[in-house]
DNA sequence: AACGTTATTGACTAAATTTTTAGTTAAGCG
DNA sequence: CGCTTAACTAAAAATTTAGTCAATAACGTT
């Protein structure tokens, strides 16, 4: 027994969209990662969510069952492009300004692209969630422990000053780069135009980046003059 | 005519309390800026509020007439500490050492005391706050702009490197400061224990800061030979 | 061309959450 | 004291929001 009438059958929807399965996944995943890094896990709305895809809400429980699945879909995929592979790259680098320069621009570009994921990460740290520890456990830890042991290394033979601790240089190196993208909005209201986010100005970023790393942590018998 | 019978009169609150109206106020904008950075305005249950302050709800419409009332209330206390009467102490410095000091350690006190307050900051400034961006341009922006004027003078008197930006010099001060606070669970978890948070760690910190800054920016003609 | 599958929708429900309304008690003041 | 005010509680209305159900139409297959 139906448990309402029918309704009366329109002749179908005004708006009848081409099926299409993966496209409008994606098109909810998109607007769902956006969604719930402004406004967290508890304040985003599916219908927000749904309408920014231009579907019904429904289809997100069909797709992923409910609001949990798909925000675990969201932080999957968006945590899917955590891959280091850049680092082997680096790996190849003999001397400290190269590795700098690839570390550095391995963190900007990663940075730049993916400010969503780092304010979904950061909210889902603060709240303790085991997920995300594993898998930055699982994807960053082995760079971030190679770079640290790689700057040791580079303190040996002489290279690095080494009246620092390696774990710091890596630290101060990922602040430099990292910084400006997590307060970007805060800077540029502080310094109108302090963090422009052209192509150009990323690299004349990574530049004056790396060039504070080179006076910082260099071993004073490998200084050059410093170019005016 | 009343719209229910008058529950029996307790002989009151078993949980009895001092009427204290500021106090319970207190306690309620406590509850509510903690949980205002943890989740976000939309994600934030009054309940949970009232609960941590152990009050009803109702006493927040009371007090706060509403939601947004109250993340008003929260904002206008949370921003106020944001006086950078500091900055004028700076001033009499001298040196850059002894200014870049000061202005760390103003900065990390800052970060450390006042992480709720910055979070919300962040949601805010993503929103599209108009309160918080024209809070900031008051309170900040001057002391940014002096540090910059500042150090473009120190260029001038050829103390600093004069072949890079003067506002990238303050950028990257902040950067060094503040990254590991903003960042700190993050990189906790991707390198257990690399941001401790004692007392002596933070002095630690500062220390590294400053020299690193010491290093990156002195003009040449002022490096000291590295201390081992 | 009939047929089953599934992407998609619109109306609806159940639960959670904010807001309102009514009532109770403590405290200050003449 | 007695009276007014304001702090606070209890219940319930109003509103939001996640999640369900049945219907419909597009698509692939036979």
């Amino acid at each position: 027994m139906p448990r309402r009438e029918p309704a009366e059958p329109k002749l179908n929807n005004g708006g009848r969209r081409k099926r299409d399965a993966p496209a409008t996944q994606k098109r909810l995943l998109d607007a769902a990662e956006r969604e719930f890094a402004e406004r967290g896990y508890a304040g985003a709305r599916l219908h927000t969510i749904a309408t920014a895809a231009s579907v019904q809400t429904t289809l997100i429980h069909h797709y992923f069952n409910d609001k949990q699945g798909l925000y675990r879909a969201v932080i999957e995929r968006a945590v899917s492009p955590m891959q280091v592979d850049s680092w082997n790259l680096l790996r190849e680098h003999q001397h400290f300004e190269a590795l700098a320069r690839g570390f550095v621009s391995m963190l900007m570009r990663f940075y730049a692209e993916h400010q969503h994921l780092l304010a979904i990460v950061r909210h889902e740290l603060i709240a303790g969630s085991t997920v995300v520890r594993d898998i930055l456990q699982e994807r960053i830890t082995p760079v971030a422990t190679a770079a640290i042991a790689w700057m040791k290394e580079l303190q040996h033979q002489g290279a690095l000053l080494a009246d620092i601790d390696p774990t710091e240089i890596v630290i101060m190196t990922v602040s430099l780069a990292a910084y400006p993208f997590v307060e970007g909005p805060l800077l540029n209201v502080v310094v109108p135009g302090a963090v422009p986010n052209g192509a150009a100005a990323l690299q004349r970023r990574e530049d004056a980046v790396v060039r504070t790393l080179m006076r910082a942590f260099l071993a004073p018998t490998q200084l050059k003059p410093a170019s005016r």
